[in-house]
DNA sequence: CAAGAATAGAGAAAAGTTTCACATTTACCG
DNA sequence: CGGTAAATGTGAAACTTTTCTCTATTCTTG
């Protein structure tokens, strides 16, 4: 299976309705329906259908689906079954509240690293914010530690003029995910898995839309 | 002008185009045409071009754009010539790095509120952790302060269980613009603008990209 | 046990978005 | 001053995604 044709608006969907059949699930309902869980996420009740037969027959019909059964299969789609090994890089502002809150990540993401080009200046800012020591590591170290703690996914939280050069150093490493949060759109070579997530694009966008749209 | 065929793919890109133009002005570039801009920003060139042409003509046949211009013109567009005002509701691990961490956002979004169910108790610590005092309120004053403030935008950062009520208050305010930073999908009247902003969402693509797509 | 209500699955249609291809415009060079 | 190269703007085509509609299945109730 290779799942190549999935539109990517699907895998994020899924994520909102495995987030919804965790609550439906704490609830102690047994069994929901399309529509209603179309309703819960704010989509159409044709498209949960649709986003779930790319990946099989999950429902009975005349009946809907089990909650627990959806979840746990929309769970091995996603591969949320599974932990995954994140390391932080540029331990600023931003990287070091990524490192402070890590129940900003579910259970199944761990960091395992966390990096900066100035590891001495950094370690007692964040330990003592943090309260309990932390490692920091130079970027230099990237391809060993990568290696030996089987690191999955960076988090480039760096400033956005250093992007790059972090992404080059991704690259020659054994990591292949990257979660972008600096505001650059990185070149990387083909065979990674590359998504930015840059905060004020959302807030400019609320701000069109507050502009052309509302009212 | 309504602009209300404009998809938002486009309005996200036109986020990514201003902040590259930014940087080739800092760097003295006077003129960008659609290829290279589009190749920094990772997309077409066609997409660049149609991009802009759903709001005029920037370009000069022949030439490209001037870099200046376009950035005006687009800055305009999207709003970001004029000030706005957020508040931040939910001062907890999230609220507060938002709070403490103003450089997220660039400096036409200002915070002129925060609001938690709890205030005493969350003055003192973020207080100590931001180095000033901080105010902060309780949410029955929401609507009060949302018209003395002028507050555009509310970050509902709160717990997800809480997020619908949050939302509920904002439907009765002045406030007409939300990026919603909780795992829920918040129901809210006609008439407001409401972006959602989970971050595990988009791990959980990486993931699912590491999964399937890579190798 | 039969009829009716509820609901998934799936093909087709509709809507939306991206890319192509080319006519047109501009600058530059010999 | 004319030819060539570069680059925009745009209609059409291609592609993708969403929505509609209908059929088949299951459960419930009388």
């Amino acid at each position: 299976m290779k799942f190549s044709k999935v539109p990517e608006a699907t895998i994020r969907r899924l994520s909102a309705y495995v987030r919804h059949l965790e609550v439906l699930e704490e609830k102690g309902e047994v069994v929901v329906s399309s529509a209603s869980l179309a309703e819960s996420c704010g989509v159409n009740a044709a498209q949960v259908r649709k986003d779930l037969a790319y990946f099989g027959e999950f429902g009975i019909r005349g009946v809907g689906y089990y909650i627990k059964d959806l979840s746990d299969n929309i769970k091995t789609i996603l591969g949320l079954n599974r932990e995954w090994h994140l390391a932080i890089i540029g331990i600023g502002n931003l990287g070091s509240s990524l490192l402070f809150y890590k129940d900003f990540f579910k259970k199944n993401y761990k960091i395992v690293a966390a990096f900066d080009v100035d590891p001495a200046g950094v370690v007692g800012r964040v330990s003592e914010k943090i309260g309990k020591p932390v490692e920091i590591l130079h970027p230099e170290q990237l391809q060993e530690v990568a290696r030996d703690r089987r690191i999955d996914i960076a988090i480039i939280a760096t400033p956005a003029s250093e992007a790059q050069k972090v992404a080059d150093q991704i690259a020659q490493s054994s990591i292949r995910g990257i979660l972008n949060f600096t505001p650059t759109q990185i070149q990387m070579p083909k065979g990674f898995a590359v998504k930015n997530y840059f905060f004020t694009t959302i807030l400019d966008n609320v701000a069109y839309l507050l502009r052309w749209r509302v009212k």
